[in-house]
DNA sequence: ACCTGAACACCGTTCAAGT
DNA sequence: ACCTGAACACCGTTCAAGT
C-alpha cells in the first residue's frame, strides 16, 4: 500500500445541481432567457449537455430551482418581521426587487404555481393574512387578490424587461415607454395618452406598493364591515 | 378574344390573415399552445410553411393577433353599458371568461405590454376609471392596481390550465389541485394546508370579481379619505 | 457513478423556384 | 402577387460509449 499524504482532492469544479443552477442565473442574468440552452450552460461549465440530465430532470426542473433559489435568499429575510402587515409588504417587496433584478424570474413564476418559488409566496402571503386577523371565510379571498396582483406585477415586469436591451435602466425605459403610448391613436386611446405624461419619473416600485396597500385597505374595510 | 361567360371564381379557400389566424385560434383551442408550430397550420390550411409569412411577420405576430381577435370581441360588448363601476366589471369578467374559454389567451397576454389586446384592456380599465370619478393624481396607481390584478389572474388560470389535460373540468381540476395542497409539508404550508380544504365547489369567477370589488373598494376608501 | 457528445426529433424562419 | 417546400440554424432530450 503506498503512502497516501494526499487523497485525491475532491474536484473543487465537480458537477452539481447547485452549481448547475448557479450557472444557469449567471446566463440567464446576463444574456436573458433566451440565452440559457441545455448547450450553452454545459459551455460554461465545461461538460457535456448530457451531463446536466444527471442532476436536473429537464428544462422546467431547471428554471423552478433557479426561481426557488432566488425567491428563497428573499424568504429568508423574513425572519424577524412579526408585525404581519409589514411582513406582507416586505414580502411583496422583495419579490418585486428580486424581479426587477433577475426579470425571469418574474415569467417564471407565472408558469407553473406547483413551483417551491410560487408555493413559497403563496404560503407567506397567506400565513400573514391570518396573523393580521382578516376573519376566515374571507382569507381566501383577500389572498387570492393580493397573490394574484403580485403575480401580474411580476408577469408585466419580466415582459417590460423582455421589450427592451437588458442594460436599459429605469428612467429611459420610462422614457421610451412613455413616447410609445404618446404615440397611440387618440380617439381610441385617450386614457393611455393621458397616462403616458405620468409615466416618466413615476415610481413603480413605490405603485407597486401602494397597490398593496390599495389591497389591503379594501380587505380591512370589507372584513370591518362584515366584523 | 374567347368569350367569358363565367370569369375565374375567386378561390373561397385563398389564404388571408384572417383565415389564418381562424385557424390557429382552432388548433389553440383544440390541443394547446405547444401544437401550434407553422408546420401544423400549414398543413390544416393545405399550403406551404412559407405562405403563411406572406400575411404573418412571425410567431409573435400571429399569436398577438390571435389574442386580439378573442379580446377584440370581448371589448364590443360593452357599448351599452354606461355605468363605469359595472363596465370595469363587466371588462373583467369578460376577460376572464375568454380566458377561461382560450388559455393560452391568458399566457399570451402576459407576453407584451404593447400587442393590441393588452391594449384594449388597459384602455377599457382606465377609461372607467376616469368616469368613476377618482380624483386625478390617484387614477394611475388604481389603475395599475385593477389591471395587474386582472393579467395575475389571467397569467395563472393559463399555467393552470397547463398543468392538466385540456378537458379537465372546472371541479376535477379544483379537487386535484386541493389533494395536491392537501399533500404539502404541514410545517411547511399551514395556510396552503388550510386553504386547501376550500378549494373544492369554490367558484373561482365569483372570486375573481370579489377580488375586483377589494381593489375598487380600496380604490374609493382611499379617494375618499383624499377628498 | 458520472460524464461525453453524437444522434434524434423537432422548431421558426428564409429563400430560390415556381405559378 | 402569391405560394411551395427544401434548407438552414437552431432547440431539448436521449443514449451508447467511455472513465
Amino acid at each position: 500500500m503506498k503512502p497516501k499524504t494526499q487523497r485525491p482532492e475532491r474536484r473543487t469544479d465537480a458537477l452539481s445541481k447547485e452549481r448547475i443552477v448557479e450557472a444557469a442565473i449567471a446566463i440567464l442574468d446576463a444574456d436573458g432567457e433566451a440565452a440559457l440552452t441545455f448547450r450553452a450552460l454545459a459551455t460554461r461549465l465545461a461538460t457535456g449537455s448530457g451531463a446536466l440530465y444527471w442532476y436536473v430532470t429537464d428544462k422546467s426542473d431547471l428554471l423552478a430551482a433557479a426561481a426557488d433559489d432566488v425567491i428563497g435568499r428573499v424568504m429568508s429575510k423574513l425572519a424577524g418581521i412579526t408585525e404581519p402587515r409589514e411582513a406582507i409588504r416586505t414580502i411583496a417587496l422583495g419579490a418585486f426587487d428580486a424581479i426587477d433584478a433577475h426579470p425571469w424570474v418574474g415569467a417564471q413564476l407565472l408558469r407553473d404555481p406547483e413551483q417551491p418559488a410560487s408555493l413559497q409566496i403563496f404560503e407567506g402571503i397567506g400565513s400573514r393574512l391570518q396573523a393580521l386577523g382578516v376573519p376566515t371565510p374571507a382569507q381566501f379571498d383577500a389572498w387570492s387578490a393580493l397573490v394574484h396582483y403580485i403575480l401580474g406585477v411580476a408577469g408585466q415586469n419580466a415582459a417590460n424587461a423582455r421589450l427592451f436591451p437588458r442594460d436599459t435602466d429605469r428612467s429611459t425605459f420610462l422614457d421610451k415607454m412613455a413616447a410609445r403610448w404618446a404615440q397611440l391613436d387618440p380617439a381610441g386611446y385617450p386614457f393611455l395618452r393621458q397616462v403616458s405624461a405620468q409615466l416618466p419619473g413615476h415610481d413603480d416600485r413605490e405603485q407597486f406598493l401602494s397597490g398593496i396597500d390599495l389591497i389591503l385597505a379594501g380587505i380591512e374595510g370589507t372584513s370591518a364591515r362584515q366584523r
